[in-house]
DNA sequence: ATGCCAACCTAACAGTTGTTAGTTTTGTTT
DNA sequence: AAACAAAACTAACAACTGTTAGGTTGGCAT
């Protein structure tokens, strides 16, 4: 058997997927190229072939990894019995996180999915629409027990998750403003706008 | 001459653009090919030549309108002597008018800009980071004169801004919400997180 | 040493890309 | 009716796309 670990400890087609994610996000999906791809790992465009099946599982890849966080996060807040408006905090700053500290594939789940091939794509937007339906419940549940001012769960899900998904621009700006306070001030705003 | 003008009063450039901008919503510049473009205007790709010069020169069109639009618009509500609450609530429900009414337009100008060439690419990032920059300075007047609760300007602007360009996904979705309570409740939601 | 096999390579495929050249159609103006 | 030009067409280009076939290399287990 040859070698299948490389320095990193991770196997060559997460070095692949990790090569192509930067790639994606900067260029998009459609314009990074399978040569593209491998020119940054340093191999020719066949010989990914070995690793990976088609460029769109590197996608598919991406994609359901960076769901099955936020969902395996949010399974955990709904069971933890925190107030509502804390499993919201929680919630807000475990996005911001992975904003923070894994931009490229938070970056691409959110923007390139358009491109899964079906049946990934439906899949993909069923578990999405799950997940934001699940948060508008704990807005629900927040407005009803008096935590939270009476607003739209579905409005205030969607102004939230925007919110957030858009520190991609400030991932790349000139950075005059700290991580921490970003974090610390958009949640400030999200949770203020929320509070009764 | 031959007819300049169609039936809407429009020019063909402006029929080009207004298909293109649909096509390139749905499938992304890159993946939106001139022959696609001009099956939908009924027309052959060759054809496109007439009325264009290039592809990204569509591009170029919807990016640059929509940002002097926004631009526009901000110069109007810095000369209106608003206290400065009021003026970030006539720019929020601006944006909110703006991602309902040219929904196509906005969305190609916040999501494609990226595959601009140069030197339109490095134009329209600096009249972004204007734009923004003058929208922080509202925020920053606004906390100066106690309207405004102490946050971060930036981050602020962040917020709002990205929270607005969320409704794409609204536009998207089967729409059980309307767009009136959509635009009332995010307004609430910003404003509210804003006030002192 | 020998055999094995994962992982690389080169070469090629069939299709698509944006764009140009050259020609013909079309409708209007003289 | 003749002339003109805008706008359509066909055909082709060079480059690039994702992917496959088939051969070569290099290190491990026997």
């Amino acid at each position: 058997m040859a070698k299948i670990q490389s320095k990193k400890n991770s196997t060559k087609k997460e070095i692949i997927i990790e090569k192509a994610s930067k790639l994606f996000r900067e260029k998009g999906f459609g314009a990074a190229s399978m040569r593209d791809i491998a020119e940054t790992v340093g191999v020719e465009a066949a010989s990914l072939y070995n690793h990976i099946q088609s460029k769109s599982e590197i996608l598919q890849a991406i994609c359901f990894k960076v769901a099955n966080e936020f969902i395996s996060h949010l399974e955990d807040v709904e069971r933890s019995g925190q107030p509502t408006l804390k499993k919201m905090e929680t919630i807000i700053r475990f996005h911001i996180r992975m904003m923070l500290d894994q931009y490229e594939y938070v970056y691409i789940s959110d923007h390139e999915w358009r491109h899964l091939p079906e049946p990934y794509l439906s899949n993909f937007l069923n578990q999405r629409r799950s997940y934001r339906k699940r948060l508008g419940d704990i807005i629900e549940d927040g407005i009803a027990n008096n935590e939270m001012k009476n607003i739209e769960p579905y409005v205030a899900i969607l102004t939230i998750l925007s919110a957030i998904s858009g520190i991609e621009s400030w991932q790349r700006s000139r950075k005059s403003t700290s991580a921490d306070t970003l974090e610390a001030n958009m949640v400030k705003y999200l949770i203020e706008g929320l509070k009764k």
